[in-house]
DNA sequence: CACTCAGGGCCAACT
DNA sequence: AGTTGGCCCTGAGTG
């Protein structure tokens, strides 16, 4: 419009300059500038489209131009995405393929083992008929080493101890020349234990000397780092001792025990910082020396257990003097150099496999002293059984039983109210032990005293201890028509053992009559289950008996009486006691410990005390304790289990022969026992239609009193009048 | 009173 | 930064 209007504004200035043409001229020359003038402005227009259109030709171009480049770059990008992912792809790939090689490996690792231990299972039971012969031979070189061994501690005790040690020496030979250490000079035949724990002299060890290194001839171990000059100028006092602990060479004596430098300052930090360290495993780490750092807790167990005491760390932490404990050093060094005259001339006695154990390890260094093939006394094998399990297990605590008795052991500390210890302990053990074992306990010495132990372990009880071949015999001998008969069966054949075992203890044969059978009723089921134990630990039963029609029973189903229930806890028992070490030291505590149950009398509490004193000098593995207990309880329920048969099933029961079974005697006076009643036996009672007579069995002396003349009239009636006093009776006659 | 030796401290090396 | 372990110091006990 605009446009229009100033068009026509120029036609109109226009017209004003053509006045003197005429009208029609006029007109005409009026409209002809317009339309000239609306080309020329169309053209204009066109002109400005024009540059518009160059415009956006340009821009476009541009936009096209980065595009392509962008284009160019997400393309580059997508290549390179593409080419990460098959990377990452081929990672993942090759990662698979390993895990199913691993997978694979694993599968066939686990087959092989399946095969070892098939292997190991058939080997044992073979195994056994050689293991009588195996034992004799052990029995006889065990007596011929203790008679020379007592020959020499009375030597000992004689005669000047130097002067016997150079006898000693003069007996001992070379293992490499084989020649004496008699009669020459000591620089050239002195004897030297290499680090890998074998003897030779001086000589010899020069001649094995490379490059100023020595390689043992006997196990072909690598040069040793200890160089021959070294050994000649050092004579380091505590030369070829091991620490106990890690099995590093030994600086002295620290905080009770002969130790290497690093122990002994791990132990004084442990203790002066009251550390609280905690297994991130089972407690039964390796401690060696290369792998020593890796937990500190079982370090520090270790410590406890080879005997260091926390009461040996100073409280007031003041430097220097000597330690409470010299008494037991001086001791210590004694005898020490007594077993160890004694344990070095002659290593051939030791087989390879110890001799390669003991170098690979290094650090059961207690069999030093206590080498397997020495043991001389009962004495002795208790300080090897110590070094050998603890090994496995060293978490050692003291048993809260025995506080009261540690504490007035020679060479264990006695516990003050007052001591710097108390805290420790309670953050320390009392934590890992139990909960409700309130009283602060004292570290004990770990050291047994010769005395208390042999007096115990010599002791009558001890002395006349079934033969390991007596399980293995009834079991055998017995005609297996039915599962529970044979079980029970079987506890009516030991029965007699365990009565005949128990009249030659001095506590038990002190005891009035009526005493005795409390304490059997109570015992002969425990003591029952701790023989099959025993005898399933040494290896000397087979798994599985045959019971006619190809029926199997396990050990367990004999040992529990029928009571399939708690057979696999019985085989945890086993497994845990040969992987302790169980021997027949514990065996015979074991025994005893069950026969002379707690609560019953004075008597019986001071015999039992006496059984503590002596395990605790040797065993403060609360695990045996715990397993003890475990037994005991199996005990109390397979009785319940058994005389609950008579209403649960009583075709089996009717089988067992419960008239004339002494154990089924011993059964019923158990589970009918006032006070005494299980939970099993009461829902029984209450669920069972058929009334029994539950009243006590009376024993010999109340029944004579009344004039019963018991056990004749036969059935169900007379069994349960049946006084128990006639399984004493019966047996000791 | 000199000597011994076990417990403590120090600090470089190690983890 | 915390731990370890080898070396040295200290001082009670001993002959």
């Amino acid at each position: 419009m605009v446009r229009n209007k100033a068009i026509v504004a120029k036609r109109s200035g226009d017209n004003s300059t053509s006045q003197p043409m005429s009208k029609k001229r006029k007109v005409q020359q009026t409209q002809q500038p317009s339309k000239t003038d609306e080309v020329e402005t169309l053209r204009s227009e066109l002109k400005q489209l024009e540059n518009e259109r160059r415009k956006m030709e340009e821009y476009f171009a541009k936009e096209v131009r980065r595009l392509k480049r962008e284009t160019i770059r997400y393309e580059k990008d997508a290549d390179h995405h593409e080419e990460q992912l098959q990377i990452t792809l081929r990672d993942v790939e090759t990662e698979l393929r390993e895990m199913k090689k691993e997978n694979e490996r694993m599968k066939l690792e686990e087959k092989e083992h399946e095969s070892f231990m098939k292997l190991v299972e058939k080997a044992r039971e073979t195994d056994i008929a050689d293991k009588e012969e195996v034992f004799q031979n052990e029995e006889k070189i065990s007596q011929i080493y203790a008679e020379r061994i007592n020959d020499l501690k009375q030597k000992m005790k004689s005669t000047d101890l130097t002067t016997e040690a150079d006898e000693i020496v003069a007996e001992i030979v070379c293992e490499r020349c084989q020649k004496g250490f008699k009669n020459v000079a000591k620089d050239e035949k002195s004897p030297k234990i290499l680090p890998c724990g074998h003897t030779a002299c001086m000589a010899c060890i020069k001649e094995l000397c490379v490059d100023g290194h020595i390689r043992c001839p006997f196990d072909r171990s690598p040069p040793q780092s200890t160089k021959v000059d070294e050994m000649e100028a050092k004579k380091p006092k505590y030369e070829g001792e091991i620490c106990p602990i890690c099995g590093d060479q030994v600086s002295g004596y620290h905080y009770g025990v002969l130790t290497c430098e690093s122990c002994k300052g791990f132990f004084k930090r442990t203790v002066q910082d009251r550390k609280h360290f905690r297994c991130a495993l089972q407690a039964n780490c390796r401690v060696d020396q290369s792998f020593r750092k890796r937990c500190k807790s079982c370090r520090f167990q270790k410590g406890l257990m080879m005997g260091m005491k926390m009461e040996a760390v100073r409280e007031d932490k003041k430097r220097g003097g000597k330690n409470k404990f010299n008494s037991y050093y001086m001791m210590d060094r004694k005898e020490r150099l007594a077993l160890r005259m004694e344990s070095q001339p002659e290593p051939h006695f030791m087989s390879a496999g110890n001799q390669d154990s003991r170098v690979a390890t290094g650090q059961n260094a207690q069999t030093q002293y206590h080498d397997p093939t020495k043991i001389t006394t009962e004495y002795d094998a208790h300080l090897q059984s110590l070094s050998s399990h603890s090994l496995l297990y060293p978490t050692y605590y003291p048993l809260p039983e025995m506080m009261p008795i540690i504490t007035n052991t020679p060479f264990l500390v006695p516990y003050s109210p007052s001591s710097k210890y108390q805290n420790i302990y309670l953050g320390f053990q009392i934590s890992q032990f139990s909960a409700s074992t309130p009283s602060p306990i004292l570290p004990l010495c770990s050291t047994p005293t010769e005395r208390t132990v042999n007096q115990f372990f010599s002791s009558s009880i001890c002395k006349t201890m079934p033969d390991d071949s007596v399980i293995p015999l009834i079991l055998s001998r017995i005609v297996k028509s039915d599962a529970h008969a044979f079980a029970v069966q079987v506890a009516d054949e030991n029965l007699r053992e365990i009565v005949n075992w128990a009249k030659q203890d001095e506590t038990f044969s002190k005891l009035e009559l009526n005493d005795q059978i409390k304490l059997l009723q109570t015992s002969w089921l425990t003591i029952h289950i701790i023989d099959i134990t025993n005898a399933m630990v040494l290896g000397t039963l087979h798994p599985q008996y045959n019971i006619g029609d190809g029926e199997e029973v396990s050990v367990g189903f004999i040992a529990l009486l029928g009571n399939q229930n708690l057979v696999s806890s019985w085989d945890d028992i086993v497994i845990r006691l040969r992987n302790i070490g169980f021997n027949k030291h514990d065996y015979c505590v074991f025994r005893c410990l069950a026969l002379l149950d707690e609560g019953h009398n004075a008597t019986v509490n001071a015999g039992r005390s006496q059984v503590l004193h002596a395990w605790s000098e040797v065993r403060s593995n609360t695990a045996f304790l715990e397993i003890f207990d475990q037994i005991r309880h199996l005990a109390s329920i397979s009785i319940q289990y058994v005389w609950g048969l008579q209403h649960t099933r009583p075709s089996v029961w009717a089988l067992l022969n419960p008239t004339t079974s002494a154990a089924l005697e011993l059964v019923k006076a158990n589970a009918t026992r006032s006070g005494k009643r299980g939970a099993y036996e009461q829902m029984i009672q209450r669920g069972a239609a058929r009334t029994t007579d539950t009243t006590t069995v009376e024993p010999t002396a109340v029944r004579g009193q009344r004039g019963d003349s018991g056990g004749t009239q036969g059935g169900a009636e007379v069994y349960n009048n049946r006084p128990t006093s006639a399984v004493i009776e019966s047996i000791s006659d």
